[in-house]
RNA sequence: GCGGGCGUAGUUCAAUGGUAGAACGGUAGCCUUCCAAGCUACACACGAGGGUUCGAUUCCCUCCGCCCGCUCCA
């Protein structure tokens, strides 16, 4: 999956994020905090602009969505109706043989007979410990605390290790022995035995793997929400969570909204916000984090029509990652088996991208029916049914969530812009590398930079202070005046900057061959007030009239 | 959570039981008429804590973080 070359790809991105100021790692001077991220200068903008777009599609673009903006803290009874407290906190069992891991309570029941074994590493006296510890000291001349060997404590070593395997009723000791072998042999224990006479019978239990036979260690519970404490005493009754979706407060809040949006049936509530989960893994720079922000989308539907409005959000959808650059061929459609949909769930697509790490899902639209409605409905005791002028009925909404990353599709984004060009110079023949940001112009964190050619020309800097200042309250600019001009496109092409702006002396002096600007537009020669025009993508110069600079600009932006 | 690898300027890499150098990058100045030019100066690092030692970036332990493979994933 993670190739060497698409690793390097992601290290390249990972240090281009942190030393242009896109992303850098939470609490950094600290040593940093396992799944969470800060974004920089840059990388605000970045998703700012992403998130604007998302807001501006769902929100002003369309007539049949509203926006909200909901508590993160929410009662937890929401958390248990909606289901996440029951569920979202799985005891795990790992199994001692193989260290492979299941959730407890999906382990089958099995029947047996159970032999306990125990196993002991020679002991070299009763306190094996402090004997180590002494000739180390004697031997090495360095003192110590505590000795570990691959996180076990050496002193463990010395105790007997208990285990046990449960074989089917009829099959003897033989096959028991067969997998204690494996487990001892694995720790490193030369001396094993069955506990004499101490064999058992076992109907229906779960301490076994079913697979293999071995003893599975303690449950472990697994708890996917983050937990914390609403006023300043810590109490059972003072619990809630952080929430895992944004989409809750969407659901417990159907009716207020639809009270006061004078919406009918299909409509949909938007919104955009931080989400929690203690994931168990955080991995893949900022893909996998435990605080991270969503998109997410909950669309009404009439009863019935949750299946045809899952397929118009899924092209939707598609055609929206588009507009921000992420094409449709990089897009893989994951139509979820029924077998590993959420419980909820009656249909779901998910959005997976070609990351370099592997394809990984941005975005999941799933049609859950009227599970969430139903669930707040019964719970909360409040009605939430819809009713429908038409047909005079009253029933429940169907939804259908659109829900996307805005964390990954940021990262998507960069992974899909990230681009190296070997360039060649035509005098010197050397090569050299371009690193370029190849973001949609809509998305770029800035959309122009202005140069003067030279800056110690004060007629050259003039102008251009004078059009950044016209360009500022439009749009993010950038000005730049240090290094040489060269220097200054490419620092701008590392960071996405889609147009760069330099004001020469053709600009004062007059073109001097005639031409046809960036608009279309011809231009003389002699004609003032025009400046070089710079691509980011293909590098290509063209002339363009200061006049025409914000037009242009705004147009290729929007 | 398990197994393996790793941790020295922003980046890439050195050196060392006596508190660290370079290149590129950055900042400032000079210079410069369109794609990382040149000159000068400056700033910036041993992930954290503990132990051994006269002295630790170096040896030992722990923690934190990153990468890879599992695992997990509403």
């Amino acid at each position: 999956m993670a190739e060497p070359v698409a690793v390097a790809k992601m290290d390249k991105i990972v240090a281009l994020c942190k030393r242009r100021g896109f992303i850098f790692q939470s609490s950094e001077i600290y040593g940093g905090l396992n799944g969470a991220w800060d974004y920089g200068p840059l990388g605000v903008e970045l998703k700012r602009n992403l998130k604007d777009y998302w807001w501006k599609c769902m929100t002003q673009l369309r007539d049949d969505i509203v926006g909200f903006d909901g508590s993160i803290l929410m009662n937890r009874a929401v958390w248990k109706a909606s289901g996440h407290e029951a569920t979202f906190s799985d005891p795990m069992v790992e199994c001692l043989l193989t260290k492979k891991r299941y959730r407890a309570d999906q382990i089958e029941p099995q029947s047996g007979t159970v032999f306990p074994f125990e196993g002991i590493i020679e002991a070299p006296g009763a306190d094996a410990h402090e004997e180590v510890k002494k000739l180390w000291e004697t031997e090495v001349g360095a003192s110590v605390t505590k000795f570990t060997v691959n996180s076990t404590s050496l002193l463990s070593l010395f105790k007997p290790l208990s285990f046990a395997v449960i074989v089917p009723e009829g099959k003897g000791i033989e096959s028991a022995t067969k997998i204690a072998r494996q487990f001892y042999d694995a720790r490193g224990y030369k001396n094993y035995k069955p506990v004499v006479g101490e064999k058992y019978s076992e109907l229906a239990t779960t301490k076994f793997n079913p697979e293999n036979g071995s003893m599975l260690g303690e449950p472990r519970v697994f708890n996917l929400m983050l937990k914390t404490y609403v006023g300043a005493v810590e109490s059972e009754d003072s619990i809630t969570y952080l929430r895992p979706e944004t989409a809750q407060a969407m659901f417990v809040q159907f009716k207020n909204v639809l009270d006061v949006s004078q919406k009918k049936l299909p409509f949909g509530i938007a919104q955009i916000g931080k989400a929690f989960r203690n994931e168990i893994n955080p991995r893949n720079f900022t893909f996998r984090s435990r605080e991270f922000e969503q998109m997410e989308l909950e669309f009404f539907v009439k009863p019935g029509t949750g299946p045809e409005w899952l397929d118009k959000w899924l092209e939707e959808r598609l055609a929206w990652y588009e507009q921000v650059g992420i094409p449709r061929a990089k897009i893989h459609i994951l139509t979820v088996p029924e077998k590993d949909r959420a419980f909820y769930s009656q249909g779901t697509y998910d959005l997976e991208y070609e990351f370099p790490f592997g394809i990984q899902e941005l975005e999941g639209i799933a049609h859950r029916g009227n599970y969430d409605l139903t669930q707040h409905q019964n719970a909360s005791g409040k009605p939430l049914e819809y009713f429908d002028e038409e047909t005079k009925t009253k029933y429940l909404a169907e939804v259908v969530e659109p829900s996307a990353g805005v964390d990954r599709t940021v990262l998507a984004i960069l992974c899909e812009g990230y681009d190296e060009e070997t360039i060649k110079d035509e005098e010197s023949g050397k090569e050299e590398t371009r690193v370029v940001l190849r973001f949609a112009p809509r998305i770029a964190p800035i959309k122009a930079a202005i140069f003067p050619l030279l800056k110690n020309k004060p007629e050259l800097v003039a102008i251009a202070k004078d059009i950044y200042k016209t360009l500022q309250p439009l749009l993010k600019v950038a000005y730049a005046d240090t290094a040489a001009i060269g220097r200054r496109y490419r620092r701008m092409d590392e960071v996405g900057t889609p147009f760069g702006i330099t004001i020469d002396f053709e600009t004062i002096e007059g073109t001097k061959e005639a031409c046809t600007s960036a608009t279309g537009k011809p231009i003389a020669v002699g004609e003032k007030d025009t400046v070089t025009l710079r691509h980011r993508d293909s590098m290509k110069q063209e002339r363009i009239a200061i006049a025409d600079l914000p037009a242009y600009l705004l147009t290729k932006v929007s």
